[in-house]
DNA sequence: GCCGTTTTCGGCCCGACTGTTTTCAGTCG
């Protein structure tokens, strides 16, 4: 059997579960990094081990000789005699109990020992039969806020993904913006980082007299209860199931609590390690030398003062943006007013909803000095897919559109492109002599998602093979909280990618964000070209961008490894001849 | 259990809030 990064991560998180139910001291803390490390692991575990042995096994972060025998072994042998002991003393579904709000280890453990509770579903039963609250440690309380939490998880799953809730995030920030009292507003946490998903939201807030502005956030009317309601620091859940946290600091110590709110925790425990080297203390109040303050008021300062150059909030992974830091090489991210072109848009010839003319319009009100056309081909019958002739039509419909655009003295250009559908063998739906009068030509996969990681592979590889295919458009295909991506060996794909010079696309649709982070970095240092498209199908996607640029942010990419911050020549000059 | 330009042994991030407590453990971020 085969087993996935996923499986061993979740058995390495409940050995740590499990260590500290027993009150173990860091060992917990050393399964838990390596739990996050292998999760993020971009390589198969599998396959590494196969390469290189428990050799290199141990070369990844936080994994020593102990652990990395204990992976070996359940690549082995899909069993950990280590795990099976600690699950044998407590027998309990660790991974669910654990994701209800407000049960952690120890709470866990005793939940199993007086009342024999192992899952969810035994949780609730006892939680509903007031059995909880009786129990040493739990009460009334406790045994109410179980309930609602169990609830809550039964409906909204976990995580929302952060270009869909956006718009309600900022409508809150902008309403507390409006209070005389709120001097400075800004979201934190896992928004600031731009991660595809969000589990909660994190407002900081400067203010001088913080009670009215808690009142007011606790009793906003999309609330649906309060969480918690201290004098700085405040949490809701909002009707849809968003938590959202507001913090109100000082002035003097906003940079510190927008570094400590902004995260990610690894980055920030990186960075409380090299302030301790220097003899300091960093905390959410500020950088501190025994009661000396050193600074807190802006983020700039407290890297400045730590040796480092101020790192983007959206590298901070503590994934080697710190030493990079350290070292002065940070890469320039490209910037949220980088793009001058959008490369794939889908119209009302196939399943968009709008016309080229009205994209055009909105894409100029947006700033942008072109987009390209990339509708559906003819494979993809259920969406109007054009033929050879109509996509010829489409052409001559462009070419008069734009001589429109120029007679009203815009300087914006439509180019005609396609999403031209890659068939089973690599092959494409229309032939060269189509292909080759288009500006640009976009393609992707749309069917046979479940073929073998090589044969996927050699698919795509194909497809780049073709001299008139400019880029691939969403090259894993995944779908975020709904599908997986297909099976490709993404180093295969980037190595194919830079040989044939064929671009690849940041799909900046909210669910889709492919490439994700780490593939896009590779790319990058590869020297691989990429894209960020809206693939809008109505004008109003084009706003997605800003979510392509930020996961681009996410990936390390400039400006300079995105083809479209060019004007249309330069890119155009970039394409394949 | 991991790690090292202060260390191969002796450290390991830090504070707020809640609910249970009469001074604090557990959880969270």
């Amino acid at each position: 059997m085969k087993i996935s990064n996923e499986h061993i991560s979740k058995i390495l998180r409940e050995i740590a579960v499990y260590l500290e139910m027993q009150n173990v001291p860091f060992k917990p803390r050393a399964y838990e990094k390596t739990a996050i490390a292998v999760a993020d692991l971009s390589e198969d575990l599998h396959a590494l081990y196969e390469k290189g042995g428990i050799k290199a096994i141990e070369e990844i972060e936080g994994v020593g000789v102990s652990i990395a025998e204990k992976i070996e072994e359940i690549i082995k042998t899909g069993y950990l005699k280590y795990y099976d002991q600690l699950k044998k003393k407590t027998p309990v579904d660790v991974s669910s109990l654990m994701s209800v709000e407000g049960l952690g280890p120890k709470k866990i453990k005793k939940l199993y020992q007086e009342l024999k509770i192992t899952n969810v579903e035994e949780l609730e039963r006892s939680a509903r039969a007031g059995k909880i609250r009786s129990l040493e440690g739990f009460g009334e309380k406790t045994e109410e806020n179980i309930l609602k939490s169990l609830e809550f998880l039964r409906q909204a799953g976990g995580r929302f993904i952060l270009g869909y809730i956006m718009p309600d995030i900022r409508k809150i920030e902008s309403d507390l913006k409006k209070l005389k009292e709120v001097k400075k507003i800004i979201v934190a946490g896992s928004v600031r980082r731009r991660k595809e998903t969000i589990g909660d939201v994190d407002i900081l807030i400067v203010s001088s007299k913080p009670a009215p502005v808690m009142d007011f956030f606790v009793n906003m009317p999309n609330v649906a209860r309060v969480v918690t309601h201290g004098s700085t620091k405040s949490a809701v859940k909002l009707k849809n199931g968003l938590d959202v946290d507001v913090c109100v600091v000082a002035e003097k110590s906003y940079g510190a609590a927008l570094n400590y709110f902004t995260g990610s925790k690894y980055h920030n425990i990186a960075l409380r390690e090299i302030a301790i080297k220097y003899g300091f203390n960093l905390n959410e109040y500020g950088l501190f030398k025994g009661k000396k303050t050193i600074t807190g008021k802006t983020e700039e300062e407290i890297y400045k003062k730590l040796g480092l150059d101020y790192i983007e909030p959206e590298m901070r992974e503590n994934e080697g943006e710190i030493e990079l830091s350290s070292e002065h090489k940070l890469p320039k991210l490209i910037g949220y007013n980088d793009l001058q072109g959008d490369l794939q848009i889908q119209t009302n010839w196939t399943d968009g909803s709008n016309t080229i003319e009205e994209y055009a319009e909105v894409a100029i009100k947006k700033g942008l000095k072109y987009i390209v056309i990339t509708d559906h081909t003819k494979r993809l019958a259920m969406t109007g897919g054009l033929d050879e002739k109509k996509l010829l039509k489409q052409i001559a419909e462009i070419g008069k559109i734009n001589e429109k655009l120029s007679a009203k003295g815009y300087k914006f250009k439509i180019l005609a492109g396609s999403e031209v559908d890659i068939l089973k063998d690599g092959t494409l739906d229309l032939k060269d002599e189509a292909l080759k009068k288009l500006d640009v030509c976009g393609t992707a996969i749309h069917s046979y998602f479940n073929l073998p990681k090589e044969e996927q592979t050699k698919r795509i590889i194909r497809a780049m093979e073709n001299p008139h295919v400019d880029i691939i458009f969403h090259p894993t295909g995944r779908i975020i909280n709904r599908r997986p991506a297909y099976e490709v060996d993404i180093d295969e794909i980037i190595k194919a990618a830079k040989r044939t010079n064929t671009v690849l696309e940041i799909d900046a649709f909210p669910d889709r964000l492919d490439l994700k982070d780490d593939y896009i970095r590779k790319c990058v240092f590869a020297g691989v070209k990429l894209a960020i498209d809206s693939d809008a199908h109505l004008v109003s996607h084009m706003d997605f961008l800003e979510f392509g640029i930020a996961q681009a942010r996410r990936g390390w990419a400039t400006k300079d490894d995105i083809i479209n911050t060019r004007p249309v020549e330069a890119m155009l000059k970039l394409l394949k001849k």
